[in-house]
DNA sequence: ACGATTATTGCGTTCTT
DNA sequence: AAGAAAACAATAATCGT
């Protein structure tokens, strides 16, 4: 829907005459579109919003802001490398199906019991040899198993329906590497969700994914690793301010206490931060903006969303103390 | 296997009510 | 004075290399 703009052509025929009328005019009209696209904000954090299926999402906390949509519908953009093919005839080509939704026929079951039990047999023979046709080979059909673990992750995640699109690319990728061979299915699925998580910079931790995904926490760092190395992704550790706005908004911590916590974080010595559990030190600024602001939070409940000890935030509120600016 | 970080536990101290 | 929260210390577990 939003991304429509600008990119059907076709869509503003009529207003095309008007636009030719002064350059001022046109470059007003293409800056408001870009402003209808992008107006909107979290109210609770003024975050990016983002869109899944029938619902917008704050991409930052999570907040679902408007739900039951009306369907988008196919997502008229190009999924090919090359970005140029953005043909508008035949199916809508979608990556998380593993023949990117090109002919793909269903037979149905008969559920009302009206067909005659000799041509339900005949049928059900039928959609067996069809489904087996399906599939041409071992990768397609894991390629399958995988993109339907990608997508049921992503559900129980919360998580926006983009990092699902460039998790199934992962996997595609990494199937083309040929480095899914002896290693976990299920393993690759979830560490594809964890790797475009870390992409898109919607930083999960490896455990939050494990804890809802098939594959434990070994399969997933076997595959996360080979992915990380053979398709070289541009990851490096994770950024403590990362972490800030979800849990920032799990502690109802007003929006400013969070920027200083963002601030600290990038003032903190980098010898410091190197070789440290991320989300520690993230809950470790959380906590000492929030005393230096005066908002209730206990070590105790900082912690825990962080899903660490209170000692461990304790050892980055004490460099906080005896680095800069936090008093005692 | 080793060094560093974190978890766990227990306990005396400080802050709040 | 009582209870909660933060600090400290020692040891076990875990992680990264």
């Amino acid at each position: 829907m939003w991304e429509h703009v600008g990119t059907n052509d076709a869509a503003v025929p009529r207003s095309t005459v008007l636009i030719k009328l002064t350059e001022l005019f046109k470059y007003w009209f293409v800056a408001s579109a870009f402003e209808m696209q992008f107006e909107d904000e979290c109210p609770e954090c003024s975050g990016p919003l983002s869109q899944s299926a029938g619902e917008i999402v704050c991409r930052d906390c999570g907040l679902v802001v408007d739900e039951d949509l009306i369907d988008p519908g196919p997502e008229w953009r190009s999924f090919e490398d090359d970005d140029k093919d953005r043909s508008r005839t035949g199916s809508p080509l979608t990556p998380s199906r593993h023949d990117r939704g090109l002919g793909s026929t269903d037979i149905g079951r008969d559920r009302k019991g009206r067909i005659p039990p000799r041509k339900r047999r005949r049928i059900s023979r039928w959609r067996l040899q069809h489904n087996r046709a399906q599939f041409s080979s071992k990768a397609e059909r894991n390629q399958m198993e995988a993109f339907s673990e990608i997508g049921r992750i992503i559900d129980r995640m919360g998580l926006p329906l983009d990092i699902r699109d460039t998790a199934c690319e992962l996997f595609r990728d990494a199937q083309r590497e040929g480095i899914v061979q002896g290693r976990s299915l299920e393993g690759f699925a979830a560490a594809a969700v964890y790797a475009s998580c870390r992409l898109l910079r919607l930083t999960r931790t490896k455990d939050e994914v494990v804890e809802v995904a098939k594959a434990g926490m070994s399969e997933l760092s076997n595959a996360y690793d080979a992915m990380n190395r053979d398709l070289s992704l541009p990851i490096g550790a994770p950024d403590p301010r990362e972490f800030l706005p979800r849990y920032a908004s799990e502690l109802d911590i007003p929006t400013p206490v969070e920027e200083r916590a963002k601030q600290l974080v990038g003032k903190l010595d980098e010898d410091f931060i190197v070789g440290r559990n991320p989300s520690g030190v993230a809950a470790g600024c959380l906590y000492a903006a929030a005393r230096e602001r005066g908002h209730e939070l206990t070590q105790k409940d900082a912690a825990k969303v962080a899903a660490v000890t209170p000692v461990t935030l304790r050892t980055t509120f004490k460099a906080l103390k005896e680095e800069d600016l936090v008093e005692a």
